[in-house]
DNA sequence: AGGATAGCCTGCGGGC
DNA sequence: TGCCCGCAGGCTATCC
């Protein structure tokens, strides 16, 4: 399930093979995971033109858990995996099942978005700019980025469980159930406190706590549970250093305490019921 | 209008 | 062995 560390990983992985690499060909298994957009903020026709068929890439850039991959025409294809998505380059192997798009390139590589549960996509835009405009103006601060202040405007009144606020993409881009645990745990924060009863310190420290576990898992390769594999098909290592996330029973790696398994925000959620004090 | 909820989709593991 | 059910969850649409 690729959160922020996962799509930062496929991007440094993905990079080294596109740059200055020219698309030849695109094929589409499944239209339907395609969304191209024009100048003027129209849903318009898919064409290889928009998948960046004919045209040579510039750049590899992420924002939250969205990558773009950017031609030097300009042109940007938008890649959201979702739960089960996948970016990875090979050497033209057969295409297996959930393998909706594919890119020949010039190198003799190809590169495949697979995505079983579709709950990813590709989206297309002219350039930067408008992905910008329109998709990306949607999303929070890079959770990478994210600081105290920009937390405590954020959640400001808000009367939800600061774990809901921190799926909220709207919030900070990036983060999800993993990363959202292990960062309440850090902070030694229950996940269901409002978040208008969070003191401002502890706001600081929670920025910090996401800051912290993102940046330490984009080091480790990422988070393997199932399906995630960076471009190169390699699994990630950071599930190693889970202190909480799908530990609901086990001791406490601080305390000993029994660590708690419930639903919050709609997401099973574990944290330590000693540590993570209910503000 | 903020916040809670349902639904999308497939693979896998547990239980019978 | 095989089938069925529940669960995994990022995101959007919808309801309250």
């Amino acid at each position: 399930m690729p959160e922020l560390p996962e799509v930062e990983c496929v991007r440094r992985t993905l990079a080294p093979h596109l740059l200055g690499v020219r698309v030849v060909g695109v094929r589409v298994r499944r239209a339907d995971v395609c969304e191209c957009w024009n100048a003027l903020g129209r849903c318009v026709r898919l064409t290889g033109r928009r998948l960046l068929a004919g045209q040579r890439i510039a750049g590899v850039e992420r924002h939250g858990k969205q990558l773009a991959i950017v031609a030097d025409s300009g042109a940007v294809v938008c890649v959201h995996m979702g739960m089960t998505g996948q970016l990875c380059v090979h050497g033209g192997a057969p295409a297996r099942a959930h393998e909706h798009v594919t890119w020949l390139l010039d190198s003799g590589a190809t590169l495949s978005f697979r995505d079983p549960r579709r709950f990813g996509g590709v989206w297309t835009f002219p350039s930067m700019a408008l992905l910008r405009a329109r998709r990306w103006s949607e999303l929070g601060p890079d959770a990478l980025t994210l600081t105290g202040d920009h937390l405590a405007v954020a959640l400001q009144g808000s009367t939800r469980a600061v774990k809901a606020a921190l799926l909220d993409q709207s919030v900070a881009a990036g983060i999800g159930n993993i990363y959202a645990d292990e960062a309440l745990f850090r902070a030694g924060i229950d996940p269901r406190t409002r978040c208008s009863r969070i003191p401002v310190d502890a706001l600081h420290a929670l920025a910090n706590a996401v800051r912290d576990v993102l940046g330490e898992a984009v080091a480790r390769g990422g988070s393997t549970l199932r399906d995630y594999v960076d471009a190169n098909g390699e699994q990630g290592g950071a599930q190693a250093a889970h202190l909480v996330y799908g530990r609901g029973g086990e001791a406490c790696v601080r305390c000993s305490a029994r660590l708690r398994q419930a639903t919050v925000a709609q997401r099973t959620t574990v944290w330590c019921p000693a540590c993570q004090g209910r503000l």
